[in-house]
DNA sequence: TTAAATTCTGGCCATGCGGCCAGAAGACAG
DNA sequence: CTGTCTTCTGGCCGCATGGCCAGAATTTAA
């Protein structure tokens, strides 16, 4: 019934292929977000797309292929969407604030997308009962952070700390910051955003700058 | 076949009654904590306690009270544990770093106990399909510490900052630093609670600490 | 010892799940 | 118009779930 992988090895997608993932990965998304990962179901992700269950299964190959797709989505753009706006920060600081603010500018346009992710995060688990998605997924943006605060210490902008602590600490504080406005949505997303800022700008930063008097 | 609640009022839990009820507890904290709320059925429950499931339906109303047993037994468990910690510190820094200390001293003790918490808050809905456990119940955690900063910063100890902020992210650092720890498990936990201390006492403390020779 | 109260077993039930498929319906090229 | 390929429908399957109960086993009380 449903043509597969193409000998050829070209995967010819169609238009109305293409059309249906994303309306699909959409009504997902919406799901997750909404009802929590053990209450959405095929069904009804379905249902909320206005079609048959059978659809799902006919583009995907099952659920688990469905929530791989979600999470690559959801990555992509979110990478995508954050990163051009640290470039050209020539100091640690201005970077860290520059990330924090891109990230709550996401958050605004993409809450039901970070929800999904969320769940999904929280909840996949592996045959063997491990999380699929750990914080091992986290790696490269650990791993990112902690290189712009070790090149702040190099330079003498940023104070003796431990790089990994200070990068896993800044991801909580963002994450707990969006969990903290879906609970409670007038919330002052860019007040909190410019109190982290401070927050971590005090936190990281040399003991004495340069151009104070010292003693 | 089950006496209930009685008319004269009393409650007149037996011994065995109890007994069963902690072990029940117990084996359900386990599972949560190793299986993950989705994968954790009462048949699970129940194949860990070495006893039948219609034992679990006799001594809990239903899934849903067990669970509340489980937060009522866990959440009691660990404020007695840290509040008696954090008592005597003088300084609003110096209860604040008790306060890291002491949790990370009961993660050691209560992995588990924490792991199953956290599946539950972050799964569990009622049927509107909102969190049954969300933000909101880390309020009285939050209000604490507010007042805590709040006294640090009226006394001058502490810089200006918005305690709530303040209070939410302290949280965000020590649930991370249990689920890093959880996600590798050699992880220097002591290290990183002196790292947080660290970090947010440089975040928390005033500019010109008394004493500092200033301009 | 006997009777009553408590605790437990094993199995049944309706529900919802993900996966699957036969065939209908639609799109499209010859 | 005709035949082929794509897409969709509706329903079926086996399975796991939480709740429930009749009756057995055990403990306790008289």
């Amino acid at each position: 019934m449903r043509p597969e992988d193409r000998s050829d090895g070209q995967k010819r997608t169609s238009f109305i292929e293409e059309a249906r993932r994303a309306q699909i990965i959409e009504c997902a998304v919406e799901a997750f977000a909404e009802l929590g990962y053990a209450n959405t179901s095929l069904a009804r992700i379905a249902e909320r797309a206005g079609i048959s269950k059978g659809v799902i299964s006919y583009h995907f190959a099952g659920k688990t292929e469905l929530i791989e797709q979600i999470v690559d989505h959801v990555y992509r753009d979110i990478t995508q969407f954050v990163l051009p706006r640290m470039e050209g920060e020539a100091t640690a600081t201005g970077a860290l604030r520059a990330n924090i603010r891109a990230v709550v500018e996401y958050m605004r346009g993409h809450r039901d997308q970070l929800l999904a992710l969320g769940e999904i995060f929280n909840n996949v688990r592996t045959s063997d009962g491990r999380r699929r998605y750990g914080v091992a997924f986290n790696e490269p943006i650990y791993e990112a952070r902690e290189e712009l605060f070790r090149r702040g210490q190099q330079s003498g902008e940023l104070r003796s700390f431990d790089p990994r602590v200070m990068a896993v600490t800044v991801q909580a504080a963002i994450d707990e910051m969006f969990a903290y406005w879906v609970a409670y949505p007038d919330h002052d997303l860019t007040a909190h955003a410019d109190e982290l800022a401070d927050l971590f700008e005090h936190a990281t930063r040399a003991e004495r700058p340069r151009g104070t008097a010292g003693r």
